[in-house]
DNA sequence: CCCAAGACCTGGCGGC
DNA sequence: TGCCGCCAGGTCTTGG
């Protein structure tokens, strides 16, 4: 599923084929997403012209004259560009239509995604409300990190990875910036150092450009809004290779659980 | 408030 | 080839 760099490859994927363009019409094959997809989307949308689009954390925020459509692509979605004649999929659940024939179509075989429409401003919608800074934000910094996790007892990966801290990061990359500091991932929060954290913020910014500009991470089924994988799979170090070797000392890479998540890093780098 | 675990889904893979 | 258990990019909800 998508993290941050996946959501954002997506946005600069679709973003040209249909902003500025007027929807006709939504086709709602399945509406039994993580919550049931708005029943009058269709009528709530047609005739409206795509304003811009923009993204909040892994929320996909689209915005027309009368509110916004927020999508959320859960763990296996994906958004792409296809035309009005393109064969279904099993899995394609909605298409938003516009007047050229251009589809937006979206595709999830787990439906822990989401489809909405919002009316005012989208921060203040519960989903939003509570999110912590962009990684790309000035707010997002080592200064910040620090004092958000003290008295914390929670794994600095999972501080990482929760949404209220920041944004964007998830599993594959809280594995992958944690090794990249030589942080061990089950080291309490609350017990990390002022300078760690300032080597954390500056690489949990640069694996995440790093990860954009290669289109983002493909395991399995994600594309790019252009239909295309990505190929930052080739720079993991640690997500995936537990029980191989760590690319950079050579010793056997430790495979553990925290949080129901699977937790790769290497015993002598991440101390 | 903090934290851990359960819940929601489908599909791919390894093992037998 | 078939079935079974386990695993997967997220995050809301519940319970202690």
């Amino acid at each position: 599923m998508p993290e941050l760099p996946e959501v954002v490859v997506t946005l600069r994927g679709v973003s040209p084929h249909v902003i500025g363009k007027q929807v006709v019409s939504v086709d709602v094959r399945e509406s039994r997403l993580r919550w049931p997809v708005p029943a009058d989307l269709s009528s709530l949308l047609s005739g409206q012209t795509l304003l811009d689009g923009r993204q909040r954390g892994k929320y996909l925020l689209f915005r027309f004259p009368t509110g916004h459509l927020m999508i959320h692509l859960g763990m296996s979605g994906n958004l792409r560009i296809v035309r009005d004649e393109t064969p279904v999929g099993k899995h394609d659940h909605v298409d938003i239509i516009f007047g050229d024939g251009t589809v937006l179509r979206y595709t999830d075989p787990r439906r822990f995604g989401t489809i909405q429409w919002l009316v005012g401003a989208p921060e203040q919608h519960p989903l939003l409300s509570s999110l912590g800074p962009e990684p790309f934000e000035e707010a997002f910094t080592g200064e910040y990190l620090y004092q958000a996790s003290r008295g914390r007892k929670v794994p600095i990966k999972q501080f990482l990875m929760d949404n209220k801290v920041v944004v964007g990061v998830g599993n594959i990359y809280a594995n992958e910036t944690l090794f990249q500091c030589g942080i061990c991932p089950t080291l309490a929060a609350g017990n990390v150092s002022r300078s760690r954290f300032d080597a954390l913020a500056i690489e949990v910014r640069r694996v995440l450009a790093s990860a954009i500009e290669q289109g983002g991470t493909t395991l399995r089924d994600f594309v790019g809004g252009d239909g295309k994988p990505g190929y930052f799979k080739q720079q993991l170090y640690v997500y995936g290779r537990g029980g191989e070797t760590c690319l950079r000392c050579g010793s056997v890479l430790m495979e553990i659980r925290q949080g129901q998540r699977s937790t790769v890093f290497c015993p002598v780098c991440q101390q």
